[in-house]
DNA sequence: TTAGTTGCAAAGGCTTTGCACGCGC
DNA sequence: GCGCGTGCAAAGCCTTTGCAACTAA
């Protein structure tokens, strides 16, 4: 083989692309990176860090990025009632998310049970399932405080 | 009057609106049984049946009733990633929902584990929580076997 | 080369906001 | 009568769609 095998800090993205069967391309890396220094971005947040190394990024780049990571399961996406969809990193854990209700703040959480059970339904009703998210809604420290 | 039929539906709407604290108006009347008409049904629809006999109900005091609804703790609100947001009598017991990811449709489910530990956190994060929401995605029956 | 992606632009849908009039209390 | 809620209208935000040019494989 006649390439060069540099070791490139977007080696550890373009594999992930590559292993999910998705064409490795600049916006895409800089995407999956962003994600990866981002725990709960927004569209528009990824858009802003993958702006700061490549300009010309569209923000369509982005959504069509995030939504083709979403469809590969490469990442999972999150939707806080009344403010942007959120993506983060699918880690494999099953976490839950604990989401303010003021500021749209996001904060990973374990669920109580061990095993996650709260991921099968006690009856599918004849759906296909593909997977389960359990959303917390409060407020946050910083808002509790405002509004008390 | 003369309820020869079954139950009054205004008295109770009525009744449930002053217990919340809310003035008791036309529109809100009409959202709150529509509500109980529609199991899940959008501020579209919600408006769509309240126009049949309000015609001159607007879309926006629908909305409106219903966030209020839902601030006094009637109403559950629920949000299928990418569909418009759905509305719910809340009826006290804690059951889950099943989204169809291509139509849209909920379907009502329990939990698989008896009383509902998935609603507890194993740590707030000093968030105030408020509610808890699990939702399971997927297809529909009727989507499953297009898509097959 | 060939097909998948990007970038640019605009449209689309859902929800929220502002203000004068009317109704509930 | 007072104040909240309604109706009318428009704006706002986030997301999706369409198409020519480009780039990865």
């Amino acid at each position: 083989m006649t390439h060069t095998h540099e070791l490139a800090p977007h080696a550890g993205a373009s594999d992930a692309l590559r292993a999910a069967g998705l064409r490795v391309t600049e916006p895409r890396v800089a995407v999956y990176e962003a994600l990866g220094a981002l725990p709960h971005a927004s569209a528009d947040a990824v858009h802003a860090a993958v702006s700061e190394r490549m300009p010309r990024a569209s923000l369509q780049s982005v959504y069509n990025a995030l939504g083709d990571f979403t469809d590969a399961g490469l990442v999972r996406r999150i939707e806080p009632a009344g403010h942007a969809m959120l993506f983060e990193l699918r880690i494999g854990d099953n976490h839950h998310h604990l989401v303010c209700t003021s500021c749209g703040a996001v904060q990973d959480v374990d669920c109580a049970v061990g095993h996650a059970p709260c991921l099968h339904p006690s009856d599918a009703h004849g759906f296909t399932l593909t997977s389960a998210e359990v959303t917390y809604w409060g407020l946050c420290p910083a808002c509790a405080s405002v509004a008390a």
